[in-house]
This record gives structure tokens, sequence and C-alpha cells, in this order.
DNA sequence: AAAACGGGGGC
DNA sequence: GCCCCAGTTTT
């Protein structure tokens, strides 16, 4: 697909999808709350992560909670144990190696426990205005579903993405896309019939021809 | 009732 | 690369 059509595509998804709710650009507070989000659908885990903030509001006072508290708190987002142990272990290396401040390269927040590409990618973009790709599986599925690319996998489509994305538009991409996913690009039955961007669609376009077979 | 869902890490 | 992880939502 060529990049103007690409970039027609995301001005029109800016104007037509809801705006991303989570609005704090913390790096705690965005790296706690994302990993609490992983694997989970992302409504619930903020309202989760600002409860556990509220009782533990900095790195400091995270790294002395009890995992059990931790994990009563955020119990609702799932996998509560192992994000706790990882949480309480995050603020602890924050508070006792980073001096209390998250750090700000790909590198050393790779090496976090719970912290991964997309989480990672998360921080730098919306924290520290670095040009980032955070793919997670709304990114990775709605680029190849519009055929921006064709990949197997999220590190793949992140690569990909950096080829034929304009750079303007890596910080933002992840939040534009993921409130796509979830109102009209969704993983089962997307809502092609009211979907704003169905006619720059590769996805649609061969579901139209290809006499109602999905792809 | 069963399958889909969503990141990271350990092997 | 494969497989596991827990609870909610969709089919």
């Amino acid at each position: 697909m060529p990049v103007n059509e690409i970039s027609k595509v995301i001005e029109i998804l800016r104007k037509t999808v809801p705006p991303h709710p989570y609005k704090s650009r913390d790096p705690f507070r965005v790296l706690i709350a994302t990993v609490i989000s992983q694997r989970t659908k992302d409504e619930v885990t903020y309202e989760v992560a600002e409860k556990l903030f509220q009782k533990y509001p900095t790195a400091e006072k995270l790294k002395d909670a009890p995992v059990e508290e931790i994990a009563r708190l955020i119990y609702p987002a799932g996998f509560y144990r192992e994000k706790a142990k990882k949480i309480k272990e995050i603020a602890k290396l924050i508070w006792e190696k980073y001096k209390g401040k998250v750090p700000t390269t790909l590198d050393e927040l790779l090496k976090l426990p719970g912290v991964g590409r997309k989480t990672a990618n998360i921080v730098l973009s919306r924290c520290y205005g670095k040009d980032a790709i955070a793919v997670d599986t709304h990114v990775h599925r709605i680029s190849n579903r519009l055929g921006w690319v064709y990949t197997k996998n999220p590190l793949e489509t992140e690569n990909a993405l950096m080829k034929v994305l304009p750079r303007k538009y890596w910080r933002d991409i992840n939040e534009l896309l993921v409130m796509f996913g979830r109102t009209i690009c969704r993983p089962q039955a997307p809502k092609c019939d009211i979907c704003p961007v169905k006619q720059y669609c590769k996805y649609y376009q061969e579901k139209e021809s290809g006499g109602g077979r999905s792809a």
C-alpha cells in the first residue's frame, strides 16, 4: 500500500475512532499499568492500576508492598500472582538500581521482569517522546488486515511498519489502533459494514470478492 | 461447553 | 519455535 494511502487511512481513523481513555504520561504509572494490562482486556486494567496507585503511588512505596496485597488489588486483571511478583520486582529495581527513575532506553527497559518490546515501546513513545512503534495484537492484526504489512509475528510487524509507516505516526499508532480494534476492527466478526476505512482495506476487498469467505 | 482473547519468558 | 500462564467474553 502506498505511503500516502496509509496516511489517509490514519487521518480518517483519527477523526472517527474514540480517544484512548488512559491519559497518564508518568513513566512509572504507564509502565506498571502496561504490565498489568498484558494478556487482559485493557478496559478493566486501568481502573485496577489506579487502585494500586492510590495505595502505592511511587516505586519507593510499591517496592515494600506485600506481594499478596498487590495481587489482591490487581486481581480482576488476571495472572495476578505472577504480575504482582513482577511489579514488585520492577519497583525494587527502579528504586535501587535506577534511583527512582524509569529507564529511558529500550535495552534497559527490556531488562526489567515482565517487560518485553510492546511494554517497553509504550513507555518510550508515550512518556519519553521517542519514535517507537508498540506492536500488540491489535497493531499486528490490523496492519495485516489493511495490507500495510504481511507478517506472522509482532516483531516482524514492528520492523516492517518502520519501513512503510511515516515516522510522525509511530508514537500514536498503538493507541489509535487499539481503539479502532476495540470498536470496529475486532479480532472476530469485525464490523466492516460500518468501518470508515473499508475502501482502503485488503481484508474487506477480499471478503467482498471472495464470496463471503473470511481471510 | 468450548474456544478466543492478550505478552513475556523459560525451555 | 513451542508452550505455558488465569479469568473474562464470545460463539
